[in-house]
DNA sequence: TAGGTCTATATTGTCGACAATGTAATTGAA
DNA sequence: TTCAATTACATTGTCGACAATATAGACCTA
């Protein structure tokens, strides 16, 4: 029950792969637009290859299409970056009720041993904790609610969009090790089969963190950011 | 702000359309396989067309893939179906609540109305209700949500699938009336901007429609449809 | 007969070319 | 000069053919 992310077997597999990762780590600019022409020979395949890759890529919300028209990279903006915490907020909620129902005994001290790891970083040097760590604890609970629709949504739409207004926006600000009470509390309250609570705290804790993005999207350095993203829309 | 769903301008929309019509109402049996080059000629396209529409089907998670081997209709069953209500729960909550936080006057008198037509017809005739009635009003919160994310999820996504349940094991039951009384409740919670409690509400009454349905399931003359449908799926 | 390998066939994946549509430039008239 | 129509170009949509992979059957061996 690891839930391995599907291998890319056919090309397209591989061009949407790496089509979403250029998206979302910025080498492929917010806004800009997708020439299937373009990619084609950029990636070395055939146009067929990019159109379907590019398909993907809509579903997942990270392009949109227009009929005759073409794909472009969706924009990064505050309203954008809102819609998608609070849905964000809803499924993962939903999420952590179901792990506390859910979760075998093995994956609760499976995620404790994470916990525990985390603890000690945090001590020391906080930046594991922030990259990796937290992704790592939000999928475990998100694989713990053992509802494939619920898995599917989050860690291959949501999330990357997620991590996009991430990267993009730079996020490397505090709130490590509050955050890391929060996941020991949320984690506490699913080894005791809480469901209600789990539920709760998981809601507050992205919350916050909707908050820390957001004040992080307002001040004046990364509104700047965002204006020249956007500029360079063609 | 009407929202209406995106016309089909290339033939792949149109296919697209037809076969999740064709589907979700079952002439399209659940779990069988989608042969690429028997719909080709059956629709009158190419099969590149085809693959498109399957594409797109295949992320409104209808349709399943696999690599090499080809794609075949979602199979029916009770754990699918309690899943999908998870999701439901959790996102039309969501919806409900920034319903009340969003929904422009205008939206929320047209409510209203449609719930005295509602309540006009439930008198007599409850067919008209228990169809599009309810789908209606459901409808319109997610709308009134002012959520794109969450919009497009519910209704390009969820609701297809929900609606195939619902077809494909003869939802004509009882729960009108009842039904209806939640709904007013919704809609005043809505009306007084009362977040916390639309979205309770919601989740409440998503909650009883998911136990109507899964009654149904459990009955033995519907598990013999259930099993009858997976039987054909070659 | 059971099991495995090899071959034949069917299905999916990929490609290049053509058709249809949208966009920009050019020309002409008021 | 400005606006409209028309033309030329670029981009997307669709198609049929070929390549790669999986499936089913025949054949062989123990």
């Amino acid at each position: 029950m690891t839930h391995a992310p599907a291998p890319a077997i056919t090309a397209a597999d591989k061009t949407f792969y790496t089509l979403r990762t250029d998206i979302v780590e910025g080498r492929i600019v917010a806004g800009s637009k997708l020439s299937e022409a373009e990619l084609s020979t950029k990636y070395g395949v055939s146009r067929a290859v990019i159109r379907e890759a590019i398909s993907r890529l809509v579903s997942c919300h990270i392009v949109e299409r227009k009929a005759n028209i073409g794909a472009r990279v969706v924009a990064l903006t505050p309203e954008g970056l809102i819609e998608l915490y609070q849905v964000r907020e809803s499924l993962e909620g939903m999420a952590a009720r179901l792990a506390a129902q859910n979760m075998t005994p093995a994956q609760i001290a499976e995620l404790n041993t994470l916990l525990e790891q985390h603890a000690a970083s945090v001590k020391d040097s906080q930046s594991y904790y922030q990259e990796a760590g937290d992704v790592d604890f939000h999928y475990r609970i998100i694989i713990g609610s053992h509802n494939s629709q619920l898995i599917t949504l989050l860690t291959e739409g949501i999330y990357h969009l997620v991590r996009m207004y991430r990267v993009q926006l730079g996020m490397a600000g505090p709130r490590v090790t509050t955050a890391f009470a929060e996941h020991q509390h949320i984690a506490h309250a699913i080894a005791n089969r809480d469901a209600e609570l789990a539920e709760m705290l998981m809601r507050r804790h992205i919350t916050y963190s909707r908050q820390n993005i957001e004040h992080k999207l307002h001040s004046p350095s990364t509104k700047l950011t965002l204006h020249n993203i956007n500029k360079e829309s063609l």
